[in-house]
DNA sequence: AGCATTTGACCTTC
DNA sequence: GAAGGTCAAATGCT
């Protein structure tokens, strides 16, 4: 439905500060995607080399998020002083960014009451239209240099796919990160079902941040766990899991991996306003 | 046996 | 009340 869409706030375009943070988040995904690409093989080859890939891309990725840090300073001053005021207008008009925190003191009608009113914020319900969020548009959905779990799967009003939920393997760690992944409307005129699978979209959106980041990361350079990316023949989707398998993954799809660097598309309307939203106090 | 996924129920938001 | 998001028991897989 549209709903989703209905208190979607709108940056103007224009902003040289918003494409500034278009550009450093798109980096951010290719990157992590790139490293989620590499790293697998490499390992099974040399693991030295490896080693020292890791740390490359830890340092570009460190790179990127300082000066994407740089420019969302730039951002909350002029935001705060009034200057422009834009952005500003646009999040008091949305009204999901005016829903107030104590909406999580209403917790408490059903039956599992205080099991979801986890003080981590595990349980209580996101939306849609989370400000937090930030969506792509990919072929390869699960390769985003993370491990995940899947916890449930909806069929969407109006939508030709379920959509698929996912938290991030590392929750124990208090790692809140989420993500949706949805198959896209499939393309008119596509002949066969096959066809019409490998050509298949997926839109993804990414709730909260890793936290388990520098878990992975020192987990990488000790030793880089497994993954095995599995066809789910079902859902026509991969699964990417984390498993401790002896094996090098011969399965990795490359071709789906390379096509994403040219059909990932980045949809950054929010993200601009997540940065201004979540900066800290 | 242990772990991940599936799936129906429950809860929150709109 | 409908729709979306999450939980957790059941199920399947390795």
């Amino acid at each position: 439905m549209d709903r989703g869409n209905k208190g979607k706030s709108l940056v103007s375009g224009g902003h040289g500060g918003s494409e500034m943070m278009e550009a450093m988040r798109r980096q951010q995904e290719l990157v992590m995607q790139l490293r989620a690409l590499v790293l697998p093989l490499l390992y099974a080859v040399d693991a030295t080399s490896a080693d020292v890939a890791v740390q490359l891309f830890d340092d570009v990725i460190a790179c990127n998020i300082s000066v994407a840090s740089k420019i969302e300073g730039f951002l909350m001053m002029m935001t705060t002083t009034g200057a422009g005021g834009g952005p500003v207008d646009d999040l008091l008009d949305d009204k999901s960014l005016v829903r107030k925190s104590n909406s999580t003191t209403t917790a408490g009608s059903g039956g599992r009451t205080t099991e979801q009113a986890k003080p981590n914020g595990v349980g209580q319900k996101r939306r849609r239209n989370d400000k937090r969020s930030r969506s792509l548009v990919t072929h390869v959905p699960h390769y985003d240099g993370h491990q995940w779990r899947k916890y449930g799967q909806k069929n969407i009003n109006g939508r030709q796919h379920p959509r698929n939920y996912y938290r991030c393997a590392y929750r124990e760690r208090n790692c809140l990160a989420t993500k949706t992944i949805e198959q896209q409307e499939r393309n008119t005129g596509t002949s066969s079902a096959m066809a019409g699978e490998e050509s298949a979209k997926y839109t993804v959106v990414y709730y909260a941040d890793h936290t388990c980041k520098d878990y992975s990361n020192s987990m990488s350079m000790a030793q880089t766990p497994r993954q095995h990316v599995n066809m789910d023949l079902r859902n026509g989707d991969m699964v990417q899991t984390t498993t401790n398998a002896q094996e090098p993954e011969a399965d990795l799809d490359l071709p789906a991996l390379l096509e994403v660097f040219e059909s990932s598309l980045i949809n950054l309307d929010d993200w601009n306003e997540d940065m201004i939203s979540s900066s800290p106090v």
